[in-house]
RNA sequence: CCGCCCUUAGCUCAGACUGGUAGAGCAGUCGACUGUAGAUCGACUUGUCCCCCGUUCAAAUCGGGGAGGGCGGACCA
């Protein structure tokens, strides 16, 4: 695969690169190392899927991928997760994405798991976090951690330190690239411009799109209806999918068609099907489309109507979430640990 | 260590001074209209009033104690 090909496949479904030239640079130099980092909060859903189904790309082009299982920032944002349940939502975390990385056609076996505690508390780490907190104002790290931490009228120490930890990261996982949602990029413009002060290079960058919610606007990870979860049924996902906003003729804003250009078919791609819209012969009778952007021509032109996308759309959803859903199934413990409150026996 | 303020529906808050067992907006649910959803109309639902004790015929409201959160002062060899 040559550089051309490699670039093409990594930067592929993102929102930007940061950037572009240094991405080439280090294409042509060496084989990169990437990783993203997951804080293990709540429970995962679709938008973790669509960011996690890249890292079969970047295996494709022969990038060494790390997960950083952030289990200490988990807790540093807000107390998102309590400080006793950090192993085992961390063990949850790290099942449900090894299942999005195979569902996504790749082997987890070639991705490293790696969990904040395993480094983050090492002297030299810790050294570096105290001088960093040193020389950072308040202000800038606040402005970096905006997007990602939970904002309060009276925020905790805890979310301040959370980006200088995460920028500390990138060093010690020795990554060249830095991976994650668009909502990450605040903290990793922090990264690129502190971390060579602190003995480590700037991070090339490449943002994921996120997911608009199944209401319109911005997905909420509380809002259950704005977003199919990991564990949904396809009867649960049928009715997600059919209350959700989508206006015909309307690419703004529409989740069902996100889901199906960031996640449905790119998957498809990697197994060589094609997406399959069955309508009543009244309307027209089925559809058959190899690619997203055909599907997007159609409904643009109103030749696709909503009534019709939905349940095809819902049910290949359902295909490709279901390899994730029976692994968690298998190992109910595992939630059951995580978020006892929810799934806890009695 | 001291002082002041806050805690009421899923959310933001009103009601407290002048006790009579609770309200608004938003959200949510259900209909109508659309070949989906939304928007728009129409209807509806929503509560350990932070906890305990006390006063009273009656406490979200008054008194005492406690918990959680916020702000300020003091201390600064």
């Amino acid at each position: 695969m040559d550089t051309a090909e490699r670039l093409d496949l990594v930067t592929k479904h993102t929102t930007e690169v940061v950037t572009e030239d240094e991405l080439r640079t280090l294409f042509e130099e060496s084989d990169p190392s990437a990783y993203i980092g997951y804080a293990p909060t709540g429970e995962m859903h679709i938008g973790h899927f669509t960011t996690m189904r890249k890292l079969a790309d970047f295996l494709r082009a022969g990038v060494d991928v790390t997960v950083l299982i952030a289990d200490l920032h988990a807790h540093l944002d807000d107390n998102k997760s309590p400080f006793d349940l950090l192993d085992a939502r961390s063990a949850y975390y790290e099942t449900a994405i090894e299942g999005m990385i195979e569902a996504a056609g790749a082997d987890p076996e070639d991705v490293t798991f790696v969990r904040g505690t395993d480094f983050q508390l090492d002297e030299d780490y810790t050294l570096e976090m105290y001088r960093m907190a040193a020389e950072t104002t308040i202000s800038r790290t606040q402005r970096a951690a905006s997007e990602v931490v939970r904002e309060s009228d009276s925020p905790n120490l805890g979310g301040l330190i959370y980006p200088l930890m995460q920028t500390l990261d990138v060093k010690a996982l020795d990554a060249d690239i830095a991976y994650g949602g668009v909502d990450q990029r605040g903290i990793y413009m922090l990264s690129r411009e502190i971390l060579p002060n602190h003995g480590g290079e700037s991070p090339i960058c490449l943002f994921a799109p996120l997911l608009s919610g199944l209401s319109g606007g911005k997905m909420s990870a509380s809002d259950e209806a704005s977003k199919v979860n990991l564990t949904d049924s396809p009867a649960e996902v049928d009715e997600k999918i059919g209350q959700a906003y989508c206006p015909a003729g309307e690419v703004e804003e529409n989740g069902v068609l996100e889901y199906l250009n960031h996640l449905v078919f790119p998957v498809l791609d990697v197994r060589g099907e094609s997406f399959v819209v069955e309508r009543p012969e009244e309307y027209g009778g089925d559809l058959t489309y190899e690619s997203y952007d055909e599907v997007e021509a159609d409904f643009l032109s109103g030749e696709l109507h909503p009534a019709d996308l939905k349940p095809s759309a819902a049910g290949a959803i359902s295909d490709v979430i279901d390899p994730v859903r029976e692994r968690l199934a298998d190992e109910d413990e595992l939630l059951a640990e995580a978020y006892p409150e929810k799934y806890g026996a009695e």
